[in-house]
DNA sequence: CTCCACATGTAACCGGTTACATGATTTT
DNA sequence: AAAATCATGTAACCGGTTACATGTGGAG
């Protein structure tokens, strides 16, 4: 599927793998991650499929880079998968969850530590959601204001976040509590 | 990780690999699927890894059950995966979020349509929170009465499935209204 | 008579991760 | 002098999905 992040991200302007992977780190990084190895190797299919088309760009004091541009195709194979409809609620793989479970012969002390942990990074996550846009949003929407309907998008995804976060926050400090006055000491 | 999940169930009672995806379908669903043969070949490469032993277990009236049981190795490698910590904040994978992002050129009806078979998905799933645990657990809890405190981690994984499925349905409800109310109508 | 639950597997494929490989420029 | 940023790729591996393949007994 990061087929399709890409297509999306070159649908507004052209740019190269290194940029892309900017991009998906800014934006989408919290729900569609990816290496910077995958991004280059997905270019490449993208290309040899016709989606998209390079062409090199030399540039001095830096390495060249390769500059990759949607073609009809491949904003027609957008298109397409932006109008299926998305699976009814996609069955979800957490590690911490799972983890959780099964966790009793792990401990108590090993279950808080592991609960503190999460807890600290998800505070720090939400801080993210608490500041303004990203800058390469910003910056896109000054030089292209007709994504001003697009940035609707982007807030009700960005709200999700937050959202996420702090229902996240609130769990981990309710089973903290739940743990520490109902789970038995570590003998 | 199908393979931790696995052991987890095995080192409560020996199961089938049948009746495996028949505890993970009940209680490890909405953070952890697995289809059928999945779970037939990871107990097949479990027990070529000695973490598991089976027995074949010849049924009247039923096909013949392969009953799979932990041995000492595969309780340990299931100790040892416990104790280590999670990754902090597990990049997640959401399509919904991915094709929302990037929605725009679909059109105000598409959208809002999507967004309502969602809504629609998660008030259906939420249900599932409100009633009691599921059979399985309860049988498992009636006949091994020592499970009690494992069953305070079933109830905060639970727990978290409630909560996800709240802050859904709100998000989506708002969504639904920023959307009618800001994005402009299909030309 | 048909469909569902029980019961177990194999094989091809595919998306994504990890490791390997290289190399200049700028910042600390 | 070391580390981070810019910049692009290849190859092995691996977990998981989809499709294929088979067969009985009970319920509607």
């Amino acid at each position: 599927m990061l087929k399709f992040a890409i297509l999306g991200f070159l649908n507004y302007q052209s740019l190269s793998g290194y940029d892309l992977k900017r991009q998906l780190q800014a934006s989408t990084a919290h729900f569609w991650h990816a290496g910077l190895n995958q991004v280059y190797m997905t270019l490449k299919n993208l290309e040899s499929d016709g989606l998209v088309i390079s062409e090199l760009q030399e540039q001095e004091k830096r390495p060249d880079k390769r500059i990759y541009t949607i073609t009809e195709n491949g904003s027609a194979e957008l298109q397409t998968w932006l109008a299926e409809p998305v699976t009814q609620v996609e069955p979800g793989k957490s590690t911490l969850l799972l983890k959780l479970f099964f966790a009793r012969p792990a401990g108590k002390a090993a279950i808080l530590a592991q609960l503190q942990v999460q807890l600290a990074a998800h505070q720090r996550q939400a801080r993210e959601y608490t500041g303004t846009m990203p800058v390469e949003a910003r910056e896109m929407l000054a030089s292209q204001p007709e994504l001003g309907d697009d940035s609707i998008l982007w807030g009700i995804v960005r709200d999700f976040g937050a959202r996420y976060e702090a229902m996240m926050i609130a769990w981990l400090e309710e089973s903290l509590r739940t743990i520490e006055t109902h789970f038995p000491e570590d003998v």
